[in-house]
DNA sequence: TCCCTTCATCGACGTCCGTCGATGACTGAC
DNA sequence: GTCAGTCATCGACGGACGTCGATGAAGGGA
């Protein structure tokens, strides 16, 4: 373990998304509607929601978010995370694949590696749910 | 059932929240942390963090949140709330304990009544953690 | 061609979580 | 004092979730 070449081994190209696109489980939005606290949240819009904060809802989720982010290049393969993280290859491929489906990072599989890296525009939607408009109602 | 006096039985007074003031479980702050797309999370942060994101991530605490904040006067008491949700009574209560103990929300007993508010500072707390700060990486 | 490395999938296990009905504490009106 | 109404707590049940080791598919170098 520990031989990190893919950190180092990045070669020239743009990160571009092979395969899996931002589809956020429901094909479409991500993060599906109104501020929130603007007016109440219908039974199947905040099911969608809750799915997607569901998958950020998760510790080794959030690291896993935040380690894609700062790494170099802004991307990150799988060797580079399990060290870091503690747990398990298959565990954290699973959080991957979680975080994927989600549509918040994209998985760009180049060699034998896979490359993941996140959605800004995701993570963006979510921010812009939660925020309450200056004062909701005083 | 359904019988919605508080509605129109709301006093004068201002919301003041008597008891509970937004802990969010750890003393101190709610979101913790850096924006998350900047720097690797400590796995600390990532437990309190994942705390209150937890708190949300559910399709009834959503709609609560929403139905809070969109009732009249930004609150609501429990039999406002059992109704529009279609849950039992004893379920409401246990998802709007849940939301106080993260500091989503504040309860303020009242006589027979229990108001809940939304608590905006910790929602946008959220928010500015899960925002990236224009270009990641680039 | 063979072998090593990377990574995803599978099956299993234990724990956490959402939901309910029943019950009890508490308040206010008659 | 009694009764009606609001709400929190309790105990129980079923399903979802995080984690692991084992296994297999696929690419690249010697």
């Amino acid at each position: 373990m520990s031989i990190s070449t893919p950190v180092n081994a990045r070669w020239h190209a743009g990160a571009v998304a092979t395969s899996t696109l931002p589809i956020a489980a429901a094909p479409g939005r991500a993060a599906c509607c109104a501020p929130l606290t603007r007016e109440p949240l219908s039974a199947q819009d905040a099911a969608t929601l809750a799915r997607t904060l569901k998958a950020i809802a998760d510790p080794a989720r959030l690291r896993l978010l935040s380690l894609v982010a700062a790494h170099e290049g802004g991307e990150a393969c799988v060797c580079d995370l399990v060290e870091p993280l503690g747990l398990s290859q298959p565990t954290v491929s699973h959080h991957l694949k979680v975080l994927v489906d989600a549509g918040l990072l994209t998985r760009d599989k180049r060699g034998v590696w896979a490359y993941y890296a996140v959605v800004p525009e995701t993570l963006n939607a979510l921010s812009a749910v939660l925020a309450t408009p200056a004062g909701p109602v005083r």
